[in-house]
This record gives structure tokens, sequence and C-alpha cells, in this order.
DNA sequence: CACACTTACGATATTCGTAAGGATT
DNA sequence: AATCCTTACGAATATCGTAAGTGTG
């Protein structure tokens, strides 16, 4: 039995007739004929009885044709599903990413892919970055937006741009005319931290560790939002991940290049396999590495 | 996308190897990779990941192996449901048939027709003459088994056994000993006759009417059985089909042959259109010609 | 006799298996 | 080097369409 048969048997027992029936399959009347008896040949009785004149459904026919309805219905389904998944007219696409970059760069490349590909569904996870990698693992999502990891494993990551660290300042501090400051003269003032776990907060301790420095945490916090608020308000100052900068600026806080030492780290994209990746997932892939540009910093005002 | 296409991609799928799905397929190695290679063209996309060492499904190929799995479980489901419907290992019947022929030669041939065909379902609609026809044209039951109908209409009677009818006497009278009886002598007695409507009633009217006879039932009632009943208990006299003969035997009346007008009909097998009844229809209608024959007068104790 | 399905047959397409190729462990 | 999937190619099979055949109304 093939679909073939399943879809002329149908035709026919529609029209009761098989030259009728031969137009709307596009096949000849003897084809139909063939595919029929071949159906019938395949099952072992007869399903149409076919006197010269007139075509009629035996009661085996008969009782086969809601189960054919069914099983074509169901088949050109499936068959229109998958291609709508490969062709991103459908889709579902679940995505982790760290606060700072669901904060910052996601929603703009989210816009664009939104207009590319107005079917398919994105579920967006913002966890903290080693949940990201744990959701990637775990193949709870495809794609992880994350700083690079120290060890892959499995997984495979590829950057999008070098992240490097800003220190922020009050508007109305000193240090906020600066064209550029370095770690000594940041810390002499209150420093507001992200509590631990963070990233963030892992990356800057590391990078002072390494020049005998220790990160003086007056204020911790959970927010990055909150840490620009802190620091706009003139309660202290941070360093934050450039890719920061925008929404920082949008806090009222300012933002200087720091240096001595540069901390930075590549900011990209975090996935179990490249090559076993939804259709929906390249594509996003693709959007992230087509809108996101290394953030830098703008004019002052 | 075909079947065979949907059966290979399941096999590998569950195998995650191409050689081994093979041999579940009983196919070769290329063959299986044009398969799925037409599978995935089919769709418009990759399912499968093959590195030369490993083969993994990628997303869309993890999304169609339940749909597959559906589709291909309910595909064999209805193969297999039509094949067997035709090879009898399953099925359903529905026959009507009036009460004299129900409770008399119906039940050895459905003994037989069960013991070759265990598994077909067999509903017996035991109605008067005239529903069953009704029945048939309604096309409710496949087969009725009834008096040859005056008009058939669309119908059509295929005779099983020419039958006779038989007067019924107690066995106690003196008729009983005859060896045969005409009407005038039976109708010196009182007349037990089944109610209208009732095709025997009917029959014996008609004949009656041709010779100028009147039926005069001093008793009336609805069922052979009952009739059967009064005539042993002496009541009066019947008379019956002989299909009937061995019923009233056992209840104890003695039937004797009738002449004089010889009251006659075609007992068979009445259906829609005998090209298309189901193959199990066709299976009970060959037990019923094989197995009834002509009932009888057996040699009276 | 005209219409509708079936059979016959040659052409085309598809599918299959064998053999060679390529890549990874 | 061994294993596993892919590509190449010739052969077998299946399917299709044209043309002739057959039976019914």
């Amino acid at each position: 039995m093939t679909v073939k048969q399943l879809r002329a048997f149908l035709a026919v027992a529609r029209t009761l007739s098989f030259t009728q029936a031969c137009e709307h399959l596009h096949l000849s009347q003897p084809a139909l004929s063939l595919a029929i008896k071949g159906l019938e040949e395949s099952l072992g009785g007869r399903l149409l009885i076919r006197s010269t004149r007139s075509v009629r459904l035996t009661p085996e026919g008969e009782s086969l044709v809601p189960l054919a309805k069914r099983l074509i219905a169901e088949w050109d389904n499936t068959e229109e599903l998958l291609r709508q998944r490969f062709t991103l007219q459908l889709g579902r696409l679940a995505v982790a990413t760290m606060p700072s970059f669901a904060s910052n760069l996601l929603p703009p490349a989210l816009r664009v892919f939104r207009q590319r590909h107005p079917k398919v569904n994105v579920t967006v996870h913002d966890v903290i970055n080693e949940q990201v990698i744990e959701m990637v693992r775990a193949r709870q999502v495809e794609l992880g937006l994350v700083f690079e990891p120290e060890a892959t494993g499995s997984l495979s990551f590829a950057p999008l741009f070098r992240d490097r660290f800003v220190a922020v300042v009050p508007a109305e501090s000193r240090l906020a005319e600066r064209p550029s400051l370095d770690w000594a003269t940041l810390m002499t003032r209150d420093f507001i931290a992200l509590q631990r776990p963070s990233m963030v907060r892992r990356l800057l301790e590391q990078a002072l560790e390494g020049r005998g420095l220790v990160l003086p945490a007056t204020f911790e916090c959970h927010q990055l939002a909150t840490v620009g608020r802190m620091v706009s308000s003139g309660l202290g100052v941070s360093a934050v991940p450039s890719l920061c900068i925008d929404q920082m600026q949008e806090l009222g806080a300012v933002c200087v290049p720091l240096e001595d030492p540069v901390v930075e780290r590549d900011v990209g994209v975090l996935t179990w396999n490249r090559h076993e990746l939804s259709v929906a997932a390249v594509a996003l892939h693709r959007v992230l590495a087509e809108t996101i540009q290394t953030p830098g910093l703008s004019p002052r005002c």
C-alpha cells in the first residue's frame, strides 16, 4: 500500500468515476486503474465494484474511506509541518542569555529576527551566566549567550565580539571627565559590585587578582540596573562589561575606558553542537552575528 | 515523502546507524542513504547529521520521530485491518431474518459459519418478513432471509429452497394418522392462525382466496412456538411452512403433508446487490446455500 | 454506438545493489 | 587500518501514457 494508491482510491471514492478522478490526480485512466488494482491486490480484496457503466464501493471499500481520509490528512499535515519548520514559516526556539546581554544587545537582534521570521516562537531564558551554560548542556535551549567559558567541554562557543570592561562613574564626579581611568584610581572611590554568583563579578576578581588588587565591595547588589542607579546617585563607582554601556548611560551614569589592567573577554553564542542546530537556531545565530557590533563609548554629552 | 522513506528514517532514528538500520529494512546501505536523502529533499531540510563516525538527529528530525511513529503505526493498523477483513480474520456482518427462519434453519448455518470464521461478528435481526425487506433496502443489513417477495425492485433474491406448507395437528387427532390432508378437511377443525401482519398468514390467505376458501381464525397469536404449543395441547390445527416442521414436532405437534391447494413459496437470501457484498456476507451466503436443504417430513414416531 | 473501464505495450523514471571513494577514530 | 556513510553506475523494477479491447446502457 502506498500513499499514491490511497490518494487514488479516495479520489475515485469521492467522484465514483475513474475518469473524473484522473483529472484531480493528474493521471491517465489506465494508470489510475493500475493503482487501484495494485491497492486491492496489496490488501487482498476488492474495494470498488466496476461495472463498465458505474463505479461503487464494496463494504470493505466503504470502511476504508474514513480510515484513508484520516491517514492522508495526517500525512499531509505532518509533511506540511516539517516543511514549514524548515522554511521558518513555523517553529519554536529556546535561547538562554546572561542578564547583561538580555537587557542590552538581545532585544534589537530579536527585533530583526522577528521581522524576518514572524511565525517563529522564541523563548528567552534570562539567567546567570553559569545557568546559561547548564541549559545549553542539558539541551533545554539551543543557543546560549555568554562570556566565553573556561572549558567548553562538549559545547562549542562562537564569539560575537570582544567585550572590554569600562568604569562607571557618577556624572558629577571628576573622574567622569577623564579620557580614561586605571583601576588604582577607580578604587580610591567606594565600589559598587554585583553579588556572587555573577560572571561579571568573577571576571573582575580574576583580573584584579593577577595584579595583586582586591575588589573592595562597599556595596553589593544583584542587578546591573541597580548598579547603574547607585552610581548615578553618587553612591560610588563600578566597572561593567562594555555591552552594558548604553544601559548605564541611560541610567544617568558615565562610562569611561578602563585600563591597567584591561579586562576583556569574548562574548558569544554557546551551542551543544553547531551542526545539529534547528534551522530557526541557525537563523537567530546569523542575525546575532549580523546585528551585533562591539559596543563602544559614544561621545559623552 | 513516501512510506518507505518514513520507515527508513525511523529505523535510522532508532538505531542511530545506517548499517544497522539496513538489516531491519532489508536494504543496502546506499539505497538507505538515498532514501533518507530523498526524504530530506522532499521536506526541504536535514533530518540527520551524518559525520562519518556517528549519526544524530537534528532538532527537526527529533520532532519528526514521534509524528512518523504515529503515522506509520496508523498506516500499518489500517492496512492490517483491511487485510483481516478480507480474509475474514475480522469483520462484522448484519443479517435480518424472518422469525421462522431464525428459529429453525439459521442456527445450524451460523454454527458452521462461526466454525469457519470465528472472528467475524454476526448481528441477527429477527423481525417480520416485511421488515427484513425494509432493512435490506435501507442497507441496515447486507443479507435478508425471507420468502420471495412479490416485487424485488432494486433488490435481488437468491432462492435457497422451495418451501411447502404442511398441516399441523395434535398427536391424538385422527388427522395425525393420515398420509396427507387437504385444506377442506383441515378446516373442519378449529384453526390457529398467526396474527397479521405476518407473511405466513398472508401466504395462507392469498392461497385460499384463490380457491374461494376463507381462513377461519378461531385462535390467533404472534409466535410460531405458541401455535405449536396450542396445537399440541389439542386446541386446534394449523398450517405452517415446512421450514417449521422440526420446531412443531419438538413442541409435540404432528405435521402432515397438505394439498388442495398446495401452498408453496421460495425461501432465500435477499440482498441489495449481489456484487457489492462484503466478503463476510458472501461467505455466509455460501454457508447457507451449502448447509440448507429443503426441510421435509421425517417419519413419525 | 458511445462511453467508461481494462488490457497491452513501449518509453520513461525510479529504485536497487555492487563497486569505488572519502572521512573519522 | 578499520569502519561507516556517500557517490557512481549499470541493472532490475515500477510506473506512466498511448493505443487497442471489452462490456454495458
